[in-house]
DNA sequence: AGTGTATCCTGCAGGC
DNA sequence: TGCCTGCAGGATACAC
């Protein structure tokens, strides 16, 4: 997916747009997507009016009138694209899930083509109940080196899947994580607990500096990914390990490792990134 | 508490 | 050209 520097792009992008929009109309054209019938769905939003856009770890947060919540989680190939008018010919999305109408005459669609993502009517109290789920914000103020530290002494989880855990810290998926550890100088499959504090503090440092850096640059696209004007991101020419296996690292000019478990790719730098240390 | 595997779904690249 | 396999930014459920 999208992970979190693109989600807050697309939230970002969205807050120019849509904030102020009276929703008309609800469409949905591919229920699966819905974790509800969609004659539930479609009701709830008509009439209400869009007051604000937030990301949480990687969901993007639809605030409407009414203390509701269109959640929408962006699965690996899930776009929201808003639109002035509707779309005609070649600009129209190729696998619309949801459309809504607006009064201006503008609409916005939920794309997803492999529809692992999900949309979902919440009010804001459900949706609070389910954040709950969700680790620290990595780049909140809160988040401290020794929360980290914390964190990871009592796992022994290997380090990626560590990270990729929504439960232990929110928005990090495959491509930051594998940067982040690569940054840090933490081979992929090394044990949580195995994880030096100094080590951890520096993995703090890294993380925070990799989707801070993405964000800037408007995420990374590896194919499908979009930002709400269906710009692609600038991040994927800056990244150091993810995709890049048999490429010589930017660092010391070993060859670029893939390994899989935990059912993905783990890319990583064998010189610069010891087992154990 | 972990891992491995499977599942949802479409598209694309690579091998033959 | 086509057909096949494997793989893809995610999340979840299951058996072990």
């Amino acid at each position: 997916m999208p992970e979190l520097p693109e989600a807050e792009t697309i939230a970002r992008g969205l807050r120019t747009t849509v904030v102020g929009e009276r929703i008309v109309g609800a469409r949905v054209l591919r229920a699966d997507i819905l974790r509800e019938p969609k004659r539930r769905f479609a009701p709830k939003l008509r009439g209400r009016t869009i007051t604000g856009v937030e990301r949480r770890a990687k969901n993007v947060l639809i605030r409407l009138s009414g203390d509701r919540v269109l959640a929408v989680n962006l699965g690996m190939t899930g776009r929201l694209l808003p639109f002035r008018k509707p779309p005609r010919g070649r600009t129209r999305p190729g696998h619309p899930a949801v459309r809504l109408r607006f009064a201006s005459g503008g609409v916005l669609i939920f794309d997803d083509t492999r529809r692992f993502g999900t949309v979902e009517c919440l009010t804001a109290d459900e949706w609070n109940e389910r954040a709950e789920r969700f680790g620290p914000e990595p780049l909140g103020d809160g988040y401290r080196p020794d929360d980290l530290v914390r964190g990871l002494a009592r796992s022994r989880a290997p380090i990626r899947s560590w990270l990729l855990d929504q439960r232990r810290i929110a928005g990090v998926g495959n491509i930051y994580a594998a940067e982040a550890l690569f940054l840090a100088g933490i081979h992929p499959r090394r044990r949580a607990d195995q994880v030096h504090p100094q080590e951890a503090a520096a993995l703090h440092g890294t993380l925070r500096d990799v989707l801070g850096d993405a964000i800037r640059a408007g995420g990374t696209t590896i194919r499908d990914y979009r930002n709400a004007d269906g710009e692609e991101g600038g991040f994927a020419r800056r990244l150091h390990v993810y995709g890049r296996d048999g490429d010589p690292c930017s660092r010391c000019g070993s060859a670029i490792e893939r390994d899989m478990f935990a059912g993905r790719s783990a890319f990583f730098c064998p010189g610069c990134q010891p087992a154990s240390s």
